[in-house]
DNA sequence: GGTACAACCTCACGTCGCGTGAGGTTCAAG
DNA sequence: CTTGAACCTCACGCGACGTGAGGTTGTACC
């Protein structure tokens, strides 16, 4: 009744593998049973089980099944340099996974502020977030979330439902040739501004980021059905702003 | 000299990724350039251009090919869901990956303040690891690992150096046959505690989880030279301290 | 027109850790 | 002697490409 040797079956059980695992470790040669019965099936020693059980420790720890038989190999590795590089590897994923998760929090954040939105919003709004994450600072990425959270979901949304109003307002007396000196237009330029201002917290930084965005990816000014000549309207209305009346 | 359709070297170059993967897009349908040369080179249009963009916004957030294609596919889907299914399969690997760094964590301070290690330290070291993490909850992990903080690594140096002492010390009185209760049995008994109190904190939960796993998992105490015989005897001499001389 | 050489094309196998059959043999109990 | 569970050996599949092999096309220069 020494039944000490076990077949792939109990083993399985016992270690939560599945009976396909323990052959493909046979397979590649990291687990070898050291017996098998006349017809052929595999007896685990308990010098095999004992293996087994470095093995699966090793994996806990993320090794891949190549690493694993080469530091069970030789005796002579130094435990503390894998270990140490195994968390570097490890650090260098979580940073990754940390950014995924924050990406998608900000996401579904917006989405939850916008309206049911369509397809094209939805992918808009990635291609935005993405050109941020060109053109600002980590820093600055952290300052306009904490804004975003300070604000509210309904105050985003208000502003997300005033933009295009303001930016249609905007190019209505750009094409009746309003002056942009002219009080009306002096209005929509504050309200602009207070939007603008709202958004960069009055920091230089942010406005110069804000900046270089637009200039470099004009499209993204486009798809809010903005372009070069309203832009320049807007600029001389900002100038007349500044300037005594 | 109308360029606005690229050909695949053109496209690979500027949005980073390698042909190879744009023939895999095109091969599993998921981006076909809408036209070709007469002799089957590839050009993608404008279109194809915008539709890539949308594709690889949706792989920055982690999707699978076929999930982008799905999403890309109708235009009726819930992106907010979407993205709230896609946020909590990350935070679960977020969660993982902590976990695995914690461990490796831990085991490189383990490392450093043993001395140089044996191949089979190391491994002991970590089925050790897995133990705890399978009797100990995760606060009372935490509790552990905020001690060991504080002790810093030489005293961890030390306390493990004496573990073997003490256990050999032992054995050799209860091999001799010195009467649990006698002065000698009396120190060494009373230091065991001391160090078995440094461990647990004085803290009833954690001896509690100290018990299990001795009881569960013999092997762990027979890796240290402690054998049930042993057990029963620092028993004894425990009750002998308690009892009064 | 010829001759490089880069860029393109289409197979087609390799990766990693197994899952999932297919199709056949062996074991243990009734 | 039968039955059903457990075992065996192939061998393909996944996911997102990498990496050649071996051949054609495009472009620049002589």
């Amino acid at each position: 009744m020494q039944h000490t040797e076990l077949k792939v079956g109990e083993l399985a059980r016992r270690t939560g593998l599945s009976v396909r695992a323990l052959h493909h470790y046979d397979e590649i040669g990291l687990l070898k049973p050291s017996a098998h019965t006349a017809s052929g099936h595999r007896l685990y020693t308990a010098e095999d089980i004992a293996r087994l059980s470095h093995i699966l420790s090793l994996k806990q720890l993320g090794f891949s099944l190549e690493e694993i038989a080469e530091t069970l190999g030789r005796a002579d590795f130094s435990a503390l340099r894998v270990v140490e590089l195994r968390l570097q590897r490890a650090r260098e994923q979580l940073a990754e996974q940390r950014q995924l998760c924050d990406r998608l929090d900000s996401l579904a954040r917006l989405l939850r502020a916008a309206e049911p939105v369509s397809a094209d919003d939805f992918l808009q709004t990635i291609e935005a977030m993405t050109m941020f994450e060109k053109y600002y600072t980590p820093e600055q990425l952290k300052e306009l979330e904490a804004r975003r959270q300070a604000m509210g979901d309904d105050a985003i949304k208000e502003v997300q439902a005033e933009w295009p109003r303001l930016i249609a307002s905007m190019r209505e007396e750009m094409e009746k040739g309003t002056d942009p000196a002219s009080e009306p237009v002096r209005a929509l330029a504050t309200r602009w501004r207070e939007l603008v201002r709202a958004f960069t917290g009055g920091n230089p930084g942010m406005e110069k980021s804000l900046q270089t965005l637009h200039q470099q990816e004009p499209q993204v000014a486009q798809r809010q059905g903005r372009d070069p000549k309203l832009t320049e309207y807007v600029g001389r209305a900002m100038a007349c702003l500044d300037a005594p009346k």
